[in-house]
DNA sequence: TCTTAGCACTCTCGATGGGAGAGTGCTAAC
DNA sequence: GTTAGCACTCTCCCATCGAGAGTGCTAAGA
């Protein structure tokens, strides 16, 4: 069974059971207030059956080992990117989603048309909904595209829509003007030659096959070749993102330096590409917490990446980026379960 | 040549050229700086050939007529939504793009592989740059879907991609798992059969003709009368927004509150067609001004939309938002330039 | 009659300064 | 090891105040 949880692995301390509880508990209590939490509320709050100054003791401990810190002399406790580690690491109880809201969900997708854009953009709005969160989903990124199927559909009298069906059932398109005018009878010919020439090839091979054609031909064949070896590299732009509301939301994002910043990088899809995880393993789930992200922006901010896809070459990411106060396990767990949907709708359309 | 803003026409004052050109100052400056405009900077800064008191006294005479206010006592005017539409009505000057920048947004659409999910995620990306405002960008809406190809890609035994081609260029597609196990050759032949047959057909008719088929043929007619007839209602997701960061970045929405309710406006397709404009003709522009808008979170927000298309019943909306400061020849000029971009494309691909 | 200088008045904005409240750290007793 | 008690610190809110900006008004000038 794959490690379920990825990202940095610094050292993490050991802890007495009193010490985890409290930390727990302060780190509970910090990701539903956003406040600083007090050791008086944590006793009050977590019937915890100590004083509140021996919690203090305890609070300092944590704090001495870098879990906590503090904003100022008197003010409550605020977990550490480090704590939050040690939580996700080894106090979090992996609270899944709601059955329901799992049936939900599900639900969705499957009324979804089999389409996979609308597949893409619903599982940002799902996540985006479950997490109150922002959502990033990317398409199916890499491994070899080859062709299924080519069609090239009569628009005007130069003029045909091309139409390619790749392996896994996505469809690219490109309207291409031809410099001979064949008649659609003669396009359909083409079409079914090029098919059967063409089926299970990659882009290379496909674009050298371009040389055996000659006028509209190698015209079409050409411009297959380019659609698939786009679709193989995953075209930035294909990116969806979701639920920029809800981090609009978050107490700590009001100022609105830092939050700009983060709906820059959302909507710059020739940048989002930086912020996509290292490669995981399927049923992973990769975390980032503040600092550990490597841009700027994101230094307050978590992301919970995960992956979906069929085989270990052709995979896409989908994940939440929110503020290091996320509710990491529910993060996680929406993450997990609209990964793992979506790898179900993959595995169908390519033929279980 | 149809009126070229529409929107609210309320009665407007006369007004002596003084007061015009003191008024397009105020309102140049204020869409400017943000800032309530003062008497003494607009004789310094307008170089106006009068003294500060006398152009105080101008100010009050706008303030009479409700065209401007003030904050409160000590503070420089700020123009009303009506002050506002006087100047889009009758002071503004037409101010449409640099030949430079029409030259890059062409530029930019003539590369985008003739894929119209494409033209309208670059016409919203456009729009959101030229204008810094948030744009929104709906599909072709209304209108005939009629059929021009339909194609069964065999996928697996049972399991086909089903491609349909619409009039206009439209390419949708949906999985289908059918009832009986058809060869390959089979399925290019019905294929081939159903384009035939029903090409140039709309919705109602093809959904008539599944009674003339049995098994795995009626499957598929009925599933491209569905097809067509979602192409027809326009599929509310399919409306594309971008440059949230810009509005962000506006000083008016720095608290947060309105902000958020905007971006969550865009962000639910579902409402967004309450945001689109009432029926416009081509080339026209719709303008509506803060309190003009129905929507509440928009009271202090203009909207700016055209609309591109071919006929008259086949149409897409194009528009910004942003706040009631907004540069409106700016906004007006790109929606226009934008949408004659759109409506040519969509001529090529209708042909012609 | 229109324009303008002068001036009092008003309002915002930023700095200043308690005072209340919350919470900690420490100490000493249990 | 735990806890009560307490001094100390820091934030936050509010009131105050002066500077600055800008207006409205008045009265004089063109």
């Amino acid at each position: 069974m794959p490690k379920p949880i990825s990202g940095l692995h610094p050292a993490l301390p050991a802890l007495a059971d009193r010490q985890r509880e409290i930390l727990r508990a302060v780190i509970r209590e910090f990701i539903a207030t956003a406040q600083p939490v007090a050791s008086g509320a944590l006793v009050r709050r977590y019937r915890l059956p100590v004083s509140s100054a021996t919690v203090r003791n305890e609070l300092a401990a944590l704090e001495e080992l870098g879990l906590l810190t503090h904003p100022h002399t008197s003010a409550g406790r605020v977990p550490t990117d480090l704590g939050y580690r040690f939580f996700i690491e080894s106090l979090m109880s992996g609270a899944a989603l709601q059955p329901q809201e799992q049936v939900t969900v599900s639900h969705q997708f499957q009324q979804a048309h089999q389409d996979s854009a609308e597949w893409l953009r619903l599982a940002a709005s799902s996540l985006a909904r479950l997490t109150a969160e922002a959502s990033i989903v990317t398409p199916l990124i890499g491994g070899r595209s080859t062709l299924k199927h080519v069609e090239a559909v009569p628009i005007q009298e130069r003029r045909v829509l091309l139409v390619a069906v790749l392996d896994g059932g996505a469809v690219r398109q490109q309207l291409l003007d031809l410099e001979d005018a064949p008649t659609p009878d003669e396009l359909r010919a083409l079409g079914a030659r090029l098919t059967a020439t063409l089926r299970g090839a990659d882009p290379a091979t496909i674009a050298a096959a371009a040389h055996m054609e000659r006028g509209a031909a190698a015209q079409i064949v050409v411009a297959v070749a380019r659609l698939l070896a786009e679709a193989e590299a995953g075209r930035a732009h294909d990116v969806y993102y979701d639920g920029i509301q809800n981090i609009l939301a978050q107490p700590e994002f009001g100022k609105g330096r830092r939050i700009r910043e983060m709906v820059a990088l959302l909507e710059d899809r020739t940048r989002l590409s930086e912020l996509l995880p290292p490669p995981i393993r399927e049923d992973e789930v990769y975390v980032a917490i503040g600092m550990e992200n490597r841009l700027e922006p994101l230094h307050e901010c978590s992301l919970v990446f995960g992956r979906y896809g069929a085989g270990s070459h052709v995979v896409g990411y989908i994940g939440v980026v929110g503020p290091t106060r996320m509710d990491y396990a529910r993060s996680i767990g929406a993450v997990r379960f609209v990964g793992r949907l979506m790898s179900d709708l993959v595995r169908v359309v390519e033929g279980n």
